[in-house]
DNA sequence: TTTCTCAAAGTTGTCGTACAACACGATCAT
DNA sequence: ATGATCGTGTTGTACGACAACTTTGAGAAA
C-alpha cells in the first residue's frame, strides 16, 4: 500500500466521497498545483493516493467535467481546461448543503455586504431608502404570519447593493442568493412550538439587526453601516453554527 | 426487452452515452415534462428506459448535479430543482474599457479583498507566505527590467485569497483577475524616458504597499492587513483617475 | 385508542471485476 | 525507409453485490 508520495488530505467527507474528492481536486486546481493543460493522473492512480473506488472517482471527473474545470478524451486522459479567459462565479445550491459550505459563503458576504453597505448610506437615494422600508414591513409580517421570511431577507439585501448604484454588487449578490432560497424550508414554520417559538424570537432578532442597518443607511452614517452589517452577518453565522448543534443534539 | 412505456428518444450518441443521457434528461427538464420539485423515476427505473447500465444513469445524474439541475437525497431519490440557472456572475475585460467600469470593480474589490486579507492574516500557513515573498519578488524584478508587472501582481492578489482557505474568494478572485490582464499594455513599459521614469516610481510604490500588507499577514495582523489592503486598492483607485487624467491631457 | 419501536422495503452510495473502445507509440514485415 | 500491425495505457460501459440512508407501516406497549 504505497502510495508513493505525499499523501492528500484524507478528504472531509462534505456529502459523498465523489462530492469531497471533487472538492479535492478543485483545490488541486486553484491552488495551482495543476495548471492549465496539464494532464491528471489516470484514474487507477487517483484510486490509489485517495483510497476510493474507481466508481467515486470518475463521479469526481464527472462533475469537475460538468463544471468546465477538465475535459476528459477517451484512451487518452483528463486535462485541465486553460481557464478559458470567462470562468464565471456560480454557485450552486447544491455545493450549499453542509455547514461549512454556508459558513464559507457567509465569509464572502461579510466582505462584499459590509463595503455595499458603506457605500449604500453614501449613495443611497430616496427611492431605495423607500423600498427597503417596505422590504422591512415585509419582513415582519412574514414572520409574525408565520410565512416563509427568506424571500424578503434577500430582497433586502439586494436593495442595499442596489444602494451602491454599482451593478456588480447587485449582480454578485444575485448569484450569491440563489444559492439562499432552497434553504427556505429550514427557515420555515416549525413543527413543534417550542421551536416555533424559537424561531420567531430568532427572527425577530435578524429583523431588530435588518432595522438598524437600514437607520444607518438612512442617516448616511457609513461606519455604522458597515459595523452594522458586519454584526449582522457575523451573528447569522453564529446561529447557523448553534441550528446545526440544536439539530445534531435533537438526533 | 419491452420498455413497457413511451421509449425516449434512443439517444443520439453524443460523445458519450452519460453524456448524450444528461442531455436527453435535460430536455425534459427545460420542456417542462420534469417540473420544479418533480421526483425523477428511480436509477433501476430509468436504466430500464433507456436500455444503459446503471454507471452510464449514475454519471449522467451526476452531471446533471453539477449543472445544479438536480438535487439528489440519498435513500430517497433525485428531484428537479427550481430553476437554478441563476445569472452566473462574469466580468468581461470588454467591460473594462471605461474609467468608471475600473473603478466600479475596484470598489468591489476593496470589500472583497479587505476581508480576504483580514482572513488571510488568521489563517496563512507558511507556504502560502512564501509563495507571497516569491512573487513580490517577482513583481520587483518586473519592474526592474522594464517587464509587465500585472501578472505578478495578480498573483499576489490571488495568493492572499488563497491564504483564506476559503475557495470561493479564490473562485471570485479569479473571475475578477481575468478582466484585469488585459490592461496589461497600459502598465507596459512607456515609449518616452519622462513616463518610464514615472512609471517606475509607480510601480514601486505600489511594491511598498503590497509589502506592507504581506508584512501584516505574515505577523498575523488581521486589523492592519484589513488597513494596508485598503490603503493599497484606495490608492489604486486614486492612480487610475489621475492616469486616466494624464492621458486625456496627452490627448 | 394512542403512541412508540422497529422491521421491512425502496432508493441512493460505494465497491470490485471484467471487458470494450480508443489513442498512441513501438515493432515488425515488406 | 515506409507502412501495417500489435501492445500497452487509458477511458467508457456493464453487471453484481452490499452498505447507508429514508420512509412507511405493522405490531407492541401504554
Amino acid at each position: 500500500m504505497n502510495h508513493s508520495g505525499i499523501h492528500p488530505a484524507p478528504l472531509r467527507r462534505a456529502q459523498t466521497l465523489a462530492a469531497a474528492l471533487m472538492q479535492s481536486l478543485g483545490e488541486r486546481i486553484r491552488d495551482g498545483r495543476l495548471a492549465a493543460g496539464d494532464k491528471l493522473p489516470p484514474e487507477s492512480v487517483i484510486m490509489a493516493e485517495y483510497g476510493v473506488s474507481r466508481t467515486v472517482v470518475r463521479e469526481a471527473l464527472s462533475k469537475l467535467q460538468a463544471a468546465g474545470k477538465v475535459q476528459t478524451r477517451h484512451g487518452v486522459g483528463t486535462f485541465i481546461t486553460g481557464s478559458d479567459d470567462a470562468a464565471p462565479f456560480r454557485i450552486s445550491s447544491a455545493q450549499m448543503g453542509t455547514l461549512q459550505e454556508v459558513i464559507a459563503v457567509l465569509e464572502l458576504r461579510i466582505g462584499l455586504e459590509t463595503e455595499s453597505a458603506a457605500l449604500a448610506a453614501q449613495r443611497r437615494t430616496e427611492r431605495n431608502l423607500e423600498v427597503m422600508r417596505k422590504v422591512l414591513a415585509d419582513f415582519g409580517r412574514a414572520v409574525d404570519e408565520g410565512r416563509d421570511a427568506v424571500s424578503a431577507d434577500l430582497r433586502l439585501h439586494l436593495e442595499i447593493a442596489r444602494a451602491t448604484q454599482n451593478a456588480h454588487f447587485v449582480e454578485l449578490m444575485t448569484t450569491l442568493g440563489s444559492g439562499m432560497i432552497p434553504r427556505a424550508r429550514l427557515d420555515a414554520p416549525a413543527q413543534t412550538p417550542e421551536l416555533d417559538t424559537s424561531r420567531r424570537a430568532y427572527l425577530q432578532r435578524v429583523n431588530a439587526e435588518h432595522q438598524s442597518i437600514v437607520d444607518a443607511i438612512a442617516r448616511q452614517d457609513s461606519e455604522a453601516a458597515r459595523a452594522a452589517m458586519r454584526l449582522h452577518l457575523g451573528n447569522s453565522r453564529e446561529r447557523r453554527r448553534e441550528a446545526a448543534a440544536l439539530l445534531e443534539s435533537l438526533q
